[in-house]
DNA sequence: TCTGGGGTCCTAGGACCC
DNA sequence: TCTGGGGTCCTAGGACCC
């Protein structure tokens, strides 16, 4: 019996939070523009009408690249690259702060866009989704082009699209073409298009791993799909192992989430320097009375109620430890996280600086659901007193 | 002058219950 | 007095992703 193969869609929206910005400063197009830094200074309008830009070589901070335009990624500029790292790589780069308002905008947009021609989707984040595009009529290739203009007319930005009969093959196709790229791919295609792919193209093969399979000699997808299962198990444990190898072959049939529910909400923040819990006691208590409050706020907004509190923090070394407590009922009061986070904080140590705190409230419940749950079943039992 | 912020999932041990 | 085993919850750490 042949099974019907899927069609599933990964879209990838083209250096996005970039893209966004040169709608707005069309100015910039053609340039070297990285996108990063919370405390970067806004363009501003000069006396002959033209804009100022801030450049990367003015930039002071521990700030890192969030996103750069294909121009900056030219000179060595990638995303999770410090800025000041950048800036001897591209000192004459225009730098622009972070606006994740508009950025979320224009992802609402582009996702409306696409849900009026295949509504099955599953949001991967602010920037890409999977489509599944099986039950519908049209052919591929059109289906996909018709996508890619709907997303073109509502936003004015490119994406590209990978086909493929699942998601890990989309995510990888959706790369190969970049930017405004379409590709499609069967499996007949994976021993000519897949196979010669370093294992870091698999969504899920990370630095560690990534090394790891370096070490073993493993550096292409076909390394991978060729090498021994009995090594690959001594090194990674079976469950992973058996993953890798399905991986390489192209197999996977993880069906698309099309909705889920948040599992926890967090606020962290890095400090301009590092900080010491006894030497700077008061400016560290007000950084985290301030994030246990913006965590409230949170979750406020998004309508949740939580009963596991934690907070992490990362040493100088860049060590990191997390502490957490679960309360007796949920919450989402700034004061009651407030103080369960600082129980959580007794009991790391303290001796050493640190240059990272971040408060998270997991276990999440929509508010009053438990208890509006005991009431109804109270009120539901005859007997009940 | 290295290295942000917001998430998910997995593993593993111990407590506790049946 | 000795002997299992399964299931769930809690906590800590780590890999990975966008």
């Amino acid at each position: 019996m042949k099974r019907e193969l899927r069609r599933v869609a990964h879209l990838d929206m083209d250096a996005f939070y970039a893209s966004v910005e040169l709608l707005r400063y069309p100015e910039l197009k053609g340039q070297p523009v990285v996108i990063g830094g919370r405390s970067v200074d806004r363009p501003v309008m000069q006396a002959d009408g033209t804009r100022r830009f801030a450049r990367l070589r003015d930039y002071a901070g521990r700030g890192v690249v969030t996103t750069s335009t294909y121009e900056a990624r030219a000179l060595g500029v990638f995303s999770a690259m410090g800025l000041m790292k950048s800036a001897q790589l591209a000192p004459d780069a225009i730098l622009l702060p972070v606006d994740f308002d508009a950025y979320r905008h224009y992802s609402r947009l582009f996702k409306q866009a696409v849900a009026s021609i295949a509504p099955q989707i599953e949001d991967r984040g602010i920037d890409e989704i999977y489509i599944d595009l099986s039950d519908l009529q049209e052919d591929t290739h059109s289906l996909a082009q018709q996508i890619k203009q709907a997303v073109r007319n509502a936003t004015g930005l490119s994406c590209s699209i990978g086909v493929a009969p699942n998601k890990l093959l989309a995510k990888i196709c959706s790369d190969l073409d970049k930017p405004d790229g379409l590709t499609l791919l069967t499996p007949e295609d994976i021993p000519k298009r897949i196979w010669p792919l370093p294992v870091r193209k698999i969504n899920g093969i990370g630095p560690k791993a990534g090394q790891k399979l370096e070490a073993l000699g493993v550096h292409t997808i076909e390394d991978l799909a060729k090498a021994a299962p009995g090594l690959l198990q001594d090194h990674f444990g079976r469950s992973y192992a058996a993953w890798l190898l399905d991986a390489a072959q192209g197999v996977d049939e993880r069906p698309l989430i099309t909705r889920s529910e948040p599992k926890s909400i967090s606020r962290e923040t890095t400090f301009d320097r590092d900080l010491h819990a006894r030497h700077d006691r008061e400016s560290l208590s007000g950084i985290f009375t301030a994030l246990c409050v913006k965590v409230a706020e949170d979750l406020r907004r998004k309508g949740y109620v939580g009963r596991t509190i934690g907070i992490k923090l990362r040493y100088t070394d860049f060590r990191i430890v997390t502490r957490d407590f679960t309360l007796p009922a949920p919450t989402a009061d700034a004061a009651t996280i407030r103080r369960a986070a600082g129980e959580c904080l007794k009991r790391v140590p303290l001796e050493q600086r640190f240059r990272l705190l971040g408060v998270r409230v997991g276990a999440l419940e929509r508010p009053n659901a438990a208890q509006d749950g005991a009431q109804f079943y109270q009120e539901q039992l005859p007997f009940a007193e």
